[in-house]
DNA sequence: ATTATCTATAGATCTATAGATAATGC
DNA sequence: ATTATCTATAGATCTATAGATAATGC
């Protein structure tokens, strides 16, 4: 009849995703303590007891959001920078963030949410955006900058940008095409279907990187691509 | 002594002047009457005789922004259809969403705050942003469009992606260029100021339409360009 | 006479807390 | 005994309106 009692811990785990969605899609100031309440079926008094405050409820959100995405920087170090990976790692990039897909399926953070919470965060003093990109997205940029050297290298790639901003576009671009497909209605009048519309992302973003033209038919297999992308997902979900 | 007297006509532009940077900087949500009409210099009573409602207000910051932006189609038809102007679309896309440059000087819409509100509305129902491409970005996307065509038709231009998606992904770009640099802090660690990121940013995009190399060193400028914005800057600046 | 503007306030809602009560674990 | 949880409510604030007053233009 009463509804279940939780140890401090499961509460507080409950409160916060109960937030989640509400922040999420209304923002701080439009999301009242009472609705947060009443979606985790517990008193407003109770959050109280677990947040001293409403921001620092949302603070704590933020932080909820940086832990639970510690789980995908754990296989960096088995994958070597090279033309190949840079090549996988703009298709990685562009599915997970714009299609959301290939993340991890257990995690707990729904990623239109989390795009939601960063967009947010950028419209205010953008510390969470600071702190997630900082902790983790460098381990990844790391990586895909040493790809991109690595293609340099072997003269699959035109100079003229630095390094890492080749990869900064590409992720620009990814999140500027999830954003645009937040509203029920998507605000660009694209002449195409989401996946085509991100298959050719890709392709722009190799091409605006200076990868030449030889170099992406080389590297560019779909169907290898899908394969090594399936890969890192097993290894997310062992 | 008393605050000037105004028509009904000017205060409702005064009023809304007000309540452009609240709305832009703190959202819907979180900005009261109280601050529109304190800002404003009146009372919120007056508020409510020329806006039914706070949401009414809202709405009509948001066509102030469309009507406003109107000048800057004048002189579509002048713009004749080639790589070059292709080109330097891209550099005048990057620029003036970007780094806020050769815009209207007049225009009395805040680069800054119009991102601000656009963004707000890609997290709402995107009313405002689908309104003000539909009416504004439209028929530039038609002569950039053709411009593509006009290139690949010319040899400079790989196949590979949908015309128009080109010039969406350049927007992109320099629209989340835009939106990293919001927050006091910018939120991605570039390795090079803004200037610079621009300028990689428009070879990116150029690099990414799968314009040629040979077609980039022919068309891309650097003063040329700068000539051909200056000229479209006193245009829109008679 | 008309129009712009204000003061004062109703009514709702929102954050946060005080103090009481019921379930859990030793 | 401790911990989780609730009811009730204070105090502030927010949107919106009623009704009064002062400036403008014919």
């Amino acid at each position: 009849m009463n509804p279940p009692r939780l140890s401090a811990d499961e509460r507080r785990a409950a409160i916060l995703a109960a937030a989640m969605p509400l922040f999420a899609v209304h923002g701080f100031a439009a999301t009242t303590t009472r609705q947060i309440a009443d979606s985790a079926g517990v008193s407003e008094a109770l959050l109280y007891r677990h947040f001293p405050s409403k921001e620092d409820l949302y603070m704590a959100l933020h932080e909820f959001c940086c832990v639970h995405a510690e789980v995908f920087s754990r296989f960096i170090d088995e994958i070597k920078p090279s033309t190949s990976t840079l090549v996988h790692s703009v298709y990685y990039i562009m599915n997970s963030i714009f299609l959301h897909k290939q993340n991890h399926p257990d995690d707990p953070v729904n990623n239109e949410h989390f795009c939601r919470l960063m967009i947010n965060s950028l419209l205010d003093d953008g510390r969470f955006a600071r702190m997630f990109i900082k902790d983790q997205v460098m381990p990844w940029m790391d990586l895909w900058a040493a790809s991109a050297k690595s293609a340099e290298a072997a003269g699959d790639m035109n100079p003229g940008i630095a390094i890492e901003n080749r990869l900064w576009f590409t992720h620009h671009l990814a999140v500027m095409l999830a954003v645009n497909h937040l509203p029920e209605t998507c605000v660009i009048p694209y002449a195409c279907n989401a996946q085509n519309l991100c298959d050719e992302a890709v392709l722009f973003s190799l091409r605006g990187m200076g990868l030449t033209e030889s170099a992406i038919a080389t590297h560019y297999n779909p169907s290898a691509i899908q394969l090594f992308t399936k890969k890192i997902f097993e290894a997310l979900n062992p």
